[in-house]
DNA sequence: ATGGTGGGCCACCCA
């Protein structure tokens, strides 16, 4: 089973990148962020023709936005509003167990709020959001069990928590995204259960390792200032049945790209 | 320290 996480930054106008991405790579199951789209205005009709004719979708018009596609049949869709606000941030379902996928898998979509720029609760609302999606996410997960067993995490969640995870650590310390404060409340959020950080499992934590690059700043790649803000999370019995991580740096360098590019994990969940 | 570039959508919001 072929898992990938991407934050598309609107999902209408780069539907001929996910089709690129997806004849390339096949994945099962894609999880996108920042779909910036209403329901009914989803791309439905191009997902099926690519072969993913199970959708859950939790979308809003023109901002957040996230959805699970799906070649194998979906369950259990849940879509949670976290800190009591409308925002479409999560969408969860369960794969049925049959096929390739021998029992059922719980997949979590998430797209946590970026913060602003300034990392001071006082002086800006958008860092208290974060922090208070971020405890809120931890809390839930800790109460309803969500890594205890066959379960994934996914998503942009705009931390980079190791210091490979950005392209300068010291230079990033006070920038949201990679403030001692918010990989604090990452690591609480990893807490809630027995989860792994599976992508660097198979990456050696000393390797500069990004899945993001601003459009802000010229020559991505020469310059390389990129951040790992893109996760793939297992429980921990699954951790053992991922073969394989691709992060796709290429995709940033696709014409009209999104900032993000895609995270796959290769799973093993036939025996 | 500043401003740089992209979304959605039509005055600014967001990243």
């Amino acid at each position: 089973m072929i898992l990938a996480t991407w934050n598309i930054n609107s999902v209408r106008l780069r539907m001929p990148l996910v089709e690129k991405f997806c004849l390339e790579y096949k994945p099962d199951v894609l999880c996108l962020q920042e779909t910036k789209c209403r329901d009914a205005e989803f791309p439905s009709a191009d997902f099926r023709r690519l072969g993913y004719e199970h959708l859950a979708i939790n979308g809003q018009k023109g901002y957040h936005g996230v959805c699970i596609a799906s070649r194998f049949p979906i369950a259990n869709v849940v879509a949670r509003a976290f800190c009591g606000m409308g925002d479409s941030r999560h969408v969860a379902v369960t794969l049925a167990g049959q096929g390739r996928v021998r029992q059922p898998v719980t997949i979590h979509n998430f797209y946590v709020p970026a913060g602003g720029d300034e990392p001071d609760v006082e002086i800006n609302p958008k860092f208290g959001h974060k922090l208070s999606f971020l405890d809120e996410m931890a809390g839930w997960m800790a109460d309803e069990n969500v890594a205890a067993t066959r379960s994934v995490m996914v998503g942009d969640l705009n931390i980079a928590p190791l210091e490979t995870d950005v392209w300068n650590h010291k230079a990033l310390l006070k920038i949201v995204s990679h403030t001692p404060v918010e990989v604090a409340r990452l690591g609480k959020v990893m807490a809630s259960g027995p989860w792994i950080d599976i992508v660097r499992q198979h990456v050696d934590p000393k390797e500069k390792l990004y899945s993001w690059w601003s459009y802000r700043s010229a020559e991505w790649s020469k310059a390389d200032k990129g951040r790992r803000l893109d996760h793939i999370w297992t429980s921990d019995d699954l951790a053992g049945k991922v073969s394989q991580i691709k992060i796709v740096r290429d995709a940033r360098g696709w014409e009209r790209p999104s900032d993000h590019v895609p995270v796959i994990a290769w799973f093993d969940l036939e025996s």
